[in-house]
DNA sequence: GTAATTGCAAAGGATTTGCAACAGT
DNA sequence: ACTGTTGCAAATCCTTTGCAATTAC
């Protein structure tokens, strides 16, 4: 029932040798729904008495990404972090503050619907999609920090 | 005519001085169509005959972004690229087909709507949105290419 | 004048790389 | 056996930081 099956698979189909060290990593990533930095794979993996270096999950995570199953993210902590695409909503939705950086993630089933409309109407199959909405979340608003050029949605036309 | 009278503003408006350092780089970055890195600014600057310490660049560019005026980007190349927002759509929806890489422009109005629907549920005051809808295009599936993991017990195929 | 910024170099931190020992096919 | 991987540490590269001199207000 472990994704680590397509990962092998992968592997093989790249004429890549499947070694212990990459089924463990691959294992870790599939079965944690949290966004894993390098750190935290390390150390769970130390901690549950694995003996993997740094380097040899850099090289494997390389791998994962590239196999499709993985996706590499950043989030300005200034190190990626690692998400299997499996089991996890197809769908990412999130508001992202632009005053304190915070990301709230949403639900907008409708925008799944409108998905659907707009892609068959371009002959696109769609897969997964990801909607980023940039503004000021509510504390921002609360602290008395606003949207600095609100009203010029074309700030060419504020000179 | 620049735009680096709006970047005097906000820095005004913040309190913070307005230095020939900062008016040179915002100029730069405002006067340049492309993704620009810390480097690139750099050796530009230092080309035409401007001495800007690289630390400056960075703590301008940090600026810059605060301010809402610069988008700050990784394109996995290890470092940062910096890209400003004029002259730009605030709405950028795209079909991105995992296949061939082919990235189209849609319009979809009905999801500027749903974004102030959504955004005032949460108390979120939206500036601008991005849209990445990821799938295979018309051609790609015209030749037979077919999602990379479909027909294995991945979630994604079930669409 | 005062407080903040600059520039330099040094520090910091994530990621990569070189290489001898080792594991997968 | 042969090829590619692992693990360690050193190296690399982007970015941040400390501080004396300088600049904006």
């Amino acid at each position: 029932m472990s994704f680590v099956h397509l990962f092998r698979r992968y592997l093989r189909d790249q004429g890549l040798p499947v070694t212990q060290q990459r089924e463990v990593i691959a294992e870790m990533v599939f079965s944690t729904p949290e966004h894993l930095s390098v750190e935290d794979i390390e150390s769970r993996l130390r901690t549950g008495g694995e003996r993997i270096g740094k380097a040899t999950v850099y090289r494997t995570l390389e791998m994962l990404v590239r196999s499709g199953l993985v996706e590499e993210h950043d989030f300005g902590e200034g190190f990626k972090r690692y998400e299997h695409l499996f089991g996890q909503e197809l769908v990412r939705e999130h508001l992202i503050c632009t005053e304190c950086g915070k990301v709230q993630e949403i639900q907008t089933p409708e925008l799944s619907r409108l998905q659907e409309v707009v892609a068959r109407e371009q002959g696109f199959q769609p897969a997964r999609h990801r909607l980023e909405m940039y503004g000021i979340c509510a504390a921002c608003q609360a602290a008395g920090r606003t949207l600095q050029w609100e009203g010029l949605t074309c700030p060419i036309e504020a000179l």
